[in-house]
DNA sequence: CTGAACGTTTGT
DNA sequence: ACAAACGTTCAG
């Protein structure tokens, strides 16, 4: 319907559900705010907003929406290849908003930026070339719209010397004023008077009110704010490049003075990105609470897998890294994209800022006691101080703000390993923290730190640096223990950014914390462990899927001993690199979880890897313990075909029937198992044994504690195997072939 | 800054 | 026409 309002004249045109995605598909929660609103569930309905367990993750043009240029709708359904369905899809620019279909433009696309986080999103080729960014295009009145976020709007404000332009060239006008009634304004405002009539409303008032605060802030009020941390400290050369559009794919290269733009940080912001900095923030800070970040990632991780994004160079790491985009509501591309870069950036600007006060918080403690609680006792409050840190390191002015100087002693960007040996170390108080763990979560997106954590050298008080580099540091870090390292963490920032190098930090072993802390999640990502252990944690199913979307390059993950209810995190994800799997003793798994686990997600489109199956590249999978039946080791069959190294020990349904299901002639299994752990098994009888020789490569069958396998079954087994005699009784019995079966007597 | 409210758009 | 819910504004 209201095709023609929105697009060109700047009105951003509404997202709607893509009703495609989980959040899409699930139902209400029922307890969230939103829920808790509604009229079905007894609520006033004031609040009008959807259930946060159901934002959905890739919002889509409402199927009103038609191009600007042809007046059709997306005709992408009626060709075929890759390039016809974008040129003939309607893309909407994040900047100007116009929504086009590619090929009605003349001037061609290479020039246009796809924003990959958002369907049919893109910055036009037309916005491109005259060089604006997404701050010009809500430049206008409103002011709201083009809502720089605040770390973002540095970026765009940047560029933004250029006019701003819509229909018509603006003679660059004072960025402090808004030019009242030009191009954009929302509907409702097009629809108000001249904004120098009084009032008109309320609403109106207000909203001068909050642009005059905006232009009146003094300049270099201005300058302090929207400043991101990395703007401040100066060595923040890896923060700014992890920031251009990580979510943007860029279809031809970006010219040189694009680069000089985002290199600068520096320059004061235009007062008016100041209120939208908070505006946006505003935003922001609920759109992170609603993330979903796991449909999203999955989404995007395979589906962008054709081209790099800068970002993804950038923010690097594994491929990982389009875990760090986020899951939205439905929003406008704009504030979307804007959204999604801002949370990349609040990550480095916390990062950054954790680094900052870590290097402050070496002298001393002074803080400590800062609101006087008393500490639950060691673990408690390492955890809670995190999390409290976590609450409050938000933002950096805020934190800077604080009364007494304090900022020094938080202990702010610790992660969880880290803050542990550091509270340990200097024994500070500890200090509980309000109880806000998850929702916190999803508003620290963290970037995996680069392969070799900037900067190359170590600057000296002195202005110049230290004589050893950074390779020859790594190498002396190496030697050190975790514990060591966290240590080192606090001498400079440098030194804390050195120390995240993951090749110091290949496993990560959690096991059997109590609780895992927002700060330990992002710890781990920041060092992108190749091998993460989690067993007998208390980890949340909320946590768990954070974790793994930003660990797509896990190779090995251990969740021992925790709940379904939390592992069943692992069903929403697909881990190319994962190598070993280990899922033993986890309690209430029946068939229809691993089903869920195992069973390739129903909604991946065709062509996707995904499509085969989750665990596709485990060889190896540890399900000791569990209450699973042949029904999912068929799965296991069917979609491990990696599987090298099996742990069913102590599983009271395996029985012979099960090794002959691994063993069967149409089992990829049979070719590739190598090793098989089935003590305890007590259903497994001797007649199991000769399925064993059904594998080639199998080396190792672990037969301990199976009561009614029998020793001289296994004795007569390997006699049966071939010619060399069997070892006498006992344990373990050493097969021709190099087979081993252990088995006690 | 944050949560609440609500006009308006969107899909059915 | 109605229900859902997006995006913005406002009050505290």
């Amino acid at each position: 319907m209201s095709s023609s309002k929105g697009a060109g004249a700047g009105s951003r045109r509404r997202r709607t559900r893509c009703r495609k995605c989980k959040a899409c598909q699930r139902t209400e929660c029922g307890e969230c705010h939103f829920c808790k609103d509604m009229k079905k569930f007894g609520g006033p309905g004031r609040m009008k907003q959807s259930c946060l367990m159901r934002q959905c993750t890739a919002p889509v043009l409402p199927h009103t929406a038609v191009c600007l240029l042809c007046g059709e709708a997306g005709k992408e359904d009626t060709v075929e290849g890759e390039e016809e369905k974008f040129n003939l899809s309607l893309m909407e620019c994040s900047i100007c908003n116009e929504i086009v279909h590619p090929a009605c433009l003349k001037m061609g696309t290479a020039e246009a930026v796809i924003n990959n986080e958002i369907p049919n999103c893109w910055e036009c080729p037309k916005c491109k070339r005259e060089g604006k960014s997404n701050k010009d295009s809500g430049g206008d009145g409103t002011g709201k719209r083009r809502a720089d976020n605040g770390e973002d709007g540095v970026r765009w404000k940047l560029t933004d010397e250029v006019a701003q332009h819509k229909k018509k060239l603006l003679p660059a006008p004072p960025p402090a004023e808004e030019p009242p009634a030009s191009a954009h304004k929302r509907k409702k405002e097009k629809e108000l008077p001249p904004p120098d009539t009084g009032p008109k409303k309320k609403l109106k008032g207000g909203r001068e009110k909050h642009l005059k605060k905006a232009s009146e802030q003094p300049s270099d009020g201005n300058k302090l704010q929207p400043l991101p941390s990395w703007g401040r400290v100066g060595s923040g050369d890896l923060e700014v490049k992890g920031s251009i559009s990580h979510s943007t794919i860029h279809l031809s290269q970006i010219g040189p003075s694009d680069l000089e733009k985002t290199k600068a940080p520096q320059g004061p912001l235009e007062p008016s990105a100041q209120s939208d900095k908070s505006h946006q923030r505003e935003k922001l800070e609920r759109f992170k609470q609603m993330c979903q970040m796991l449909e999203r990632v999955k989404n995007s991780s395979s589906s962008s897998s054709d081209s790099d994004s800068d970002s993804d160079t950038d923010s690097r790491g594994s491929e990982g890294s389009s875990g760090g985009g986020a899951s939205s509501r439905a929003a406008s591309p704009a504030s979307r994209a804007q959204r999604l870069a801002a949370l990349g950036f609040s990550a480095s600007e916390e990062d950054e800022e954790e680094d900052e006060e870590e290097e402050e918080g070496r002298n001393g403690g002074s803080e400590a006691a800062r609101n006087g609680k008393q500490p639950k006792g060691p673990r408690a409050n390492c955890q809670e101080k995190e999390n409290h840190h976590r609450a409050a390191s938000r933002g950096s002015e805020r934190a800077k703000q604080q009364p007494g100087g304090r900022k020094g002693g938080r202990p702010a960007g610790q992660t969880g390993l880290h803050m542990v040996t550091r509270t340990q170390f200097l024994q500070w108080p500890l200090v509980p923290s309000p109880p806000k763990p998850l929702l916190q979560l999803e508003r620290h997106v963290v970037r995996p730190p680069p392969d070799s954590p900037e900067p190359d050298s170590l600057p000296l008080d002195s202005g110049s640096d230290h004589v050893m580099q950074r390779d020859v540091w790594l190498a002396v870090f190496q030697h050190l223990s975790y514990r060591e390292l966290c240590v080192c963490m606090r001498v400079c920032r440098t030194w804390s950014r050195w120390c995240c190098d993951k090749r110091l930090w290949t496993r990560i072993d959690l096991s059997r914390r109590k609780s895992i802390t927002p700060s330990m999640l992002s710890g781990i990502i920041r060092r992108q462990p190749g091998s993460l252990d989690l067993s007998w944690t208390n980890i949340s199913k909320k946590q768990l899927m954070w974790l793994i979307n930003r660990l797509q390059g896990l190779r090995e993950l251990v969740l021992t001993g925790c709940s379904w209810c939390s592992v069943s995190a692992l069903s929403t994800a697909s881990f190319p690199s994962l190598r070993l799997l280990d899922l033993r003793w986890i309690e209430d798994v029946k068939d229809s979880h691993l089903r869920e686990l195992l069973l390739p997600p129903t909604d991946s489109k065709p062509g996707q890897t995904e499509s085969r199956g989750r665990l596709q590249n485990v060889s190896e999978l540890r399900l000791s313990g569990l209450d699973i039946t042949d029904a999912s080791l068929r799965l296991v069959v069917r979609h491990t075909p990696q599987l090298a190294k099996l742990d069913l020990s102590h599983c009271n349904h395996v029985g012979d029937q099960s090794v002959n299901l691994l063993t069967a002639a149409n089992s990829p299994l049979r070719d590739s198992l190598a090793e098989i752990n089935l003590s305890g098994c007590n259903r497994l009888t001797d007649q199991c044994l000769p399925l064993f020789r059904r594998c080639p490569r199998l080396s190792r069958v672990d037969l301990r504690s199976c009561r009614h396998v029998t020793p001289e079954g296994c004795v007569r087994f390997c006699e049966d195997s071939g010619p060399p005699a069997p070892p006498p009784a006992g344990p373990p019995f050493r097969c021709p072939e190099e087979k081993l079966l252990l088995k006690d007597s």
